[in-house]
DNA sequence: GCGATCAGGT
DNA sequence: CACACCTGATCGC
C-alpha cells in the first residue's frame, strides 16, 4: 500500500489505448465534439500528492526535500488495518526533520520558552459586552434570552406536528425527567461535565430560575429546563438572559425512553416543572433549540459549532470547526458574533452564508491567538478541508481541546502543542464511529482501492466511452476524485457551487483539473446523495449520447463492506474512505492525550443532548502501568537516549516508535520493550502520502514568532526550527515529555 | 420572492 | 448505522 505512490497507473488512455481508435470512430459518428474522454492525453500529470490534502502538505514536502527525515512504513496491506498511528514518532521526527540532526543533540530548551506565549492579548470587538442576537429579530422576544420568563409568545410557526418523532414534545419531559433521573451510566457523565462545586452550585442556581420561567417555553424542545452548564461564567450567569443557553442535559435514558414512544405529548404529564406552558398560541418567533452543554467550552464563553441555539446565553466569541452543514447549521449573514475559524472556512463562510466580515476572524494552522484573555490555538484536524481543532488554554492554566470532527493521525501525537502541555483538562471529542464495529483502512488505502477499482473496470471495458461520476460534499473526499483524476488523466467537473467552494481551498491540484464545460470531463463530482442507482440512470441520461457507460463511485466510511454494482450502462462501487476516526483512531488518539475528562460531542440519537460515552478506561489509568518512573514513553525515550541509531535498508525501513507493533498488541506491556528495538530511521521524502492528508507535521515546532493576522492583530505563530530539536532533547524532562506516558502508550494498540 | 427553519429521506 | 447534505413544506419579512 504504501507504495501507493509510486505504482505507476495507466491512465485511462492508456488501459483503452486499443479501443481508442474504434473509439474515436464511434464517436464521430455519434457526435461530432467527440470530447469523449480523451482528455488531455499531455495531462499525464503525476499523481504525486494523492495523499496530499491540502496546498498546505504539498508544501511541506517540497520542504522536506533533500532533509533526512525519520519516516515510518506502516505495514496494512496485508492485515486488514493499517494502524496508522504506528507512524507517530517517526512522524514527529520528520516534520521536525529540517533542522534535526540525530547526532548533535541541542541542549535542552526551557519548558518555558517553548510554548508561545500568549502574545497579544486581543478583546474582541462585538465581545462580551453587547452581546447581540443571533438572529435579528430581536423585535420578537423570544429569541432574546432575557425571554425566558416573559417569552410567552408561543411559537408562531405551529408546523403540524408531523408524527412527532416525540422530540419536540418530549424534549420537555426530559427535562423532568433529568431531575428524577437516578443515576447511570449518565451520571458519569453528569459529574464530568460538573467538575467543580461551585458550578454545579451554579448550575443549581440556574436552573431555579429556568424552572420558573421555563414555563414560558411551550412545547418546543426549547422549552426544556435542563440545568445549565456554563461554567465558569459566573457574572453571566446571574443575568437573566441565561436562560436560553446552556442547559445540561441529563441525557439519561429517559429521554430515549420517551423518545421512542413516538407518542405525542399527550404523556408529557412528566414535565412538572414548565408551569403554565403555552401551548402553541400564536407565538411569533421560533424558539431556537436549547444549547446542549458540550457547546460551549466549560470555563469559557465560547461556542464551538452551535449557531442553531440562538443566542445562547453567556457566549461571547462563535467558533467554527469546519464547513459541513451539520456544524455550520443555523449560521446566517444575520451572524453578529465574533467567529473564529479557519482560513479556508472562512472563505466558505463568506462565500456561502456571506457573514460580515467585521465578525470574521481567522486562525491559521497551528497559530494561536488571544481571545478573551484565552490562548486559542487552531490544529489541523485531517477532516475536511479547514477542518481544525480548537486548543484552549484559559488564564488558569486549564487546557481543553475541542476536536470538531477529526480524524485522528499519528501526525497528531507529534504536535510539540501537546507536548507543551501535557495536561489536558477537558477533552470534546468526535465519536462518529464510536463503536468497536467501526474500524476503516487508512485513507491512502482508501484512494488505493479506488485507483485499482477503477483501473480494472476500465480495462474490462475496453471500447467503452466511461463517465466516472464520484460522490462528494460541498467540501471533502476530495482526495479520491482527485487521485482519479491524477492517475486517469481525466478533467473533472462538478457543479459550480461546489466549483466555487474547491476555489476557496486554495488547493491547486484540485484547480488543475477542474473544467467548467461538464461535456470535456470525464469524472464528474456530484452530491453524494446522487450516486444511487435510480439517480444515476436519470443523470446518464443527459450524457448518453458521449457515453457508453457511467461508473459511479460512493467513498464514505460507510462502505465498507459494501459491494460493488455493475450493469450495462451503470455501475456503482462504494470506497470505504472516512473523514472521522475509527475507533481505534479514537482510543489511541485519546490514550495519547489522556485528558482528565472526555465529553463526546456527537449525539447518539436524535436528542442533541445525549452524547456517546467514551470509555474512561482510555483515559483514566489505575493500573501500574500508569506509574512507571519515566514518567514518559519508553519508546521515544528509548530512541532518543540512543547514541547510534542505524538506518535500516529499504525492506526493513519500518519504523516501529512505538512500543507495540500489530504481533506485540496481543502481549502486554512486557514485549513493548522489544518491540522499541525495531525503530529505525530512514531518509525518505517521499512517504508522506501514507500519512494522508495530515499536514500537521509541517508545522511542528516549539518556537514562536509574532505577526499579525489578517485583521491587524497580533498573534503568536509558531515556526519549525532548531527549537524542533530542542524539543527532541527536552524529551528527557518528564515535566514536558509526560504526555507521552508510558501507560497509554503500553497498551495503545492492544485493543481487543 | 427570498431567507430561514424543520421534517423527512438518502 | 447515520455522514452531510438534499428536498419540500412552512413561515416571516
Amino acid at each position: 500500500m504504501s507504495n501507493v505512490g509510486k505504482i505507476r497507473l495507466k491512465t485511462f488512455s492508456e488501459l483503452q489505448a486499443t479501443a481508442e481508435i474504434s473509439l474515436r470512430i464511434e464517436t464521430d459518428k455519434t457526435k461530432p465534439t467527440e470530447d469523449n474522454g480523451h482528455r488531455t492525453p499531455e495531462k499525464k500529470s503525476p499523481r504525486k500528492s494523492r495523499a496530499a490534502t491540502t496546498a498546505r502538505k504539498s508544501k511541506k514536502q517540497e520542504g522536506n526535500l533533500g532533509v533526512v527525515t525519520v519516516t515510518s512504513t506502516v505495514k496494512r496491506s496485508s492485515k486488514k488495518t493499517p494502524l496508522p498511528g504506528q507512524m507517530r514518532i517517526d512522524a514527529f521526527f520528520k516534520s521536525a526533520s529540517k533542522n534535526y540532526k540525530v547526532e548533535t543533540p541541542l541542549p535542552p530548551i526551557s519548558s518555558s520558552k517553548k510554548i508561545s506565549p500568549p502574545v497579544v492579548k486581543r478583546k474582541e470587538p462585538a465581545g462580551a459586552k453587547g452581546r447581540k442576537r443571533l438572529f435579528d429579530d430581536s423585535t420578537t422576544t423570544s429569541s432574546t434570552t432575557s425571554t425566558w420568563s416573559d417569552h410567552k409568545p408561543p411559537q408562531k410557526r405551529v408546523q403540524p406536528l408531523r408524527s412527532a418523532k416525540g422530540k419536540e414534545n418530549l424534549s420537555e419531559l426530559d427535562v423532568i425527567d433529568l431531575c428524577s433521573e437516578d443515576d447511570d451510566e449518565r451520571t458519569i457523565k453528569e459529574e464530568e461535565r460538573t467538575p467543580s462545586p461551585v458550578k454545579a452550585s451554579k448550575q443549581v442556581a440556574i436552573s431555579d430560575q429556568k424552572t420558573n420561567s421555563a414555563s414560558s417555553k411551550p412545547t418546543s424542545p426549547e422549552g426544556s429546563n435542563r440545568s445549565m452548564s456554563l461554567l465558569g461564567m459566573g457574572s453571566n450567569v446571574s443575568s437573566p438572559d441565561i436562560g436560553q443557553g446552556l442547559l445540561r442535559s441529563t441525557p439519561s435514558r429517559k429521554t430515549k425512553e420517551i423518545k421512542k414512544p413516538k407518542t405525542p405529548p399527550s404523556t408529557n404529564s412528566k414535565r412538572i416543572k414548565k408551569p403554565t406552558t403555552p401551548p402553541a398560541t400564536n407565538s411569533k418567533q421560533r424558539k431556537p433549540k436549547p444549547c446542549p452543554p458540550y457547546k460551549v467550552v466549560e470555563g469559557t464563553t465560547f461556542c464551538v459549532d452551535g449557531f442553531q441555539f440562538g443566542d445562547v446565553a453567556g457566549v461571547t466569541h462563535y467558533f467554527l470547526t469546519h464547513y459541513h452543514a451539520d456544524h455550520y447549521i443555523g449560521l446566517t449573514k444575520k451572524f453578529s458574533h465574533p467567529l473564529y475559524m479557519s482560513p479556508i472556512t472562512a472563505r466558505l463562510v463568506r462565500l456561502f452564508i456571506k457573514v460580515d466580515e467585521k465578525y470574521i476572524h481567522e486562525i491559521d494552522v497551528d497559530e494561536t491567538v488571544m481571545v478573551d484573555n484565552v490562548e486559542v490555538t487552531a490544529i489541523e484536524a485531517n477532516h475536511c478541508p479547514g477542518a481544525v481543532m480548537f486548543f484552549f488554554k484559559l488564564s488558569s492554566g486549564e487546557c481543553i481541546l475541542h476536536t470538531g470532527d477529526f480524524r485522528a493521525c499519528s501526525e497528531m501525537e507529534s504536535l510539540p502543542l501537546f507536548w507543551n502541555n501535557t495536561n489536558i483538562d477537558l477533552l470534546y471529542l468526535d465519536t462518529t464511529y464510536l463503536n468497536k464495529n467501526y474500524n476503516f483502512c487508512h485513507q491512502s488505502e482508501s484512494v488505493d482501492r479506488a485507483l485499482h477499482l477503477v483501473g480494472a473496470f476500465i480495462e474490462k471495458n475496453p471500447f467503452k466511452r466511461i463517465l466516472i461520476v464520484c460522490g462528494s460534499y460541498v467540501i471533502g473526499k476530495e482526495k479520491i476524485w482527485l487521485a482519479l483524476a491524477e492517475a486517469f488523466s481525466l478533467k473533472v467537473w462538478t457543479e459550480s457551487s461546489r466549483s466555487d467552494a474547491i476555489s476557496c481551498l486554495g488547493w491547486d491540484d484540485l484547480q488543475v483539473v477542474l473544467t467548467d464545460d461538464p461535456t470535456k470531463a470525464n469524472l464528474h463530482v456530484i452530491p453524494m446523495g446522487k450516486i444511487s442507482y435510480p439517480s444515476l440512470v436519470e443523470y446518464f441520461s443527459q450524457f448518453e449520447d458521449q457515453y457508453d457507460m457511467l461508473l459511479g463511485i460512493r467513498p464514505s466510511g460507510w462502505e465498507k463492506n459494501s459491494k460493488p454494482s455493475f450493469g450495462k450502462k451503470i455501475s456503482t462501487i462504494g470506497i470505504e474512505y472516512s473523514e472521522h476516526s475509527s475507533y481505534k483512531e479514537l482510543e489511541r488518539f485519546v490514550r495519547f492525550l489522556k485528558p482528565k475528562r472526555v465529553i463526546s460531542t456527537v449525539p447518539v440519537g436524535r436528542d442533541l443532548f445525549v452524547t456517546g460515552d467514551v470509555p474512561k478506561i482510555w483515559y483514566q489509568y489505575q493500573g501500574p502501568a500508569s506509574m512507571l518512573s519515566t514518567g514518559f514513553q519508553r519508546s521515544i525515550s528509548t530512541f532518543l537516549t540512543t547514541p547510534k541509531r542505524t538506518v535500516p535498508n529499504a525492506s526493513a525501513s519500518e519504523m516501529m516508535l512505538s512500543p507495540l507493533k500489530e504481533s506485540c498488541s496481543d502481549h502486554g506491556e512486557e514485549d513493548s520493550m522489544e518491540c522499541v528495538s525495531i525503530v529505525s530511521i530512514k531518509s525518505s521524502v517521499s512517504e508522506n502520502t501514507n500519512i494522508g492528508a495530515c499536514p500537521i507535521p509541517e508545522k511542528v515546532h516549539l518556537s514562536e514568532t509574532r505577526g499579525t493576522n489578517n485583521k491587524g492583530v497580533i498573534t503568536t505563530r509558531t515556526e519549525d526550527s532548531k527549537e524542533a530539536i530542542k524539543m527532541k532533547d527536552s524529551a528527557k524532562e518528564p515535566a514536558i515529555v509526560r504526555r507521552l506516558t508510558s501507560d497509554a502508550s503500553d497498551d495503545w494498540l492492544s485493543y481487543s
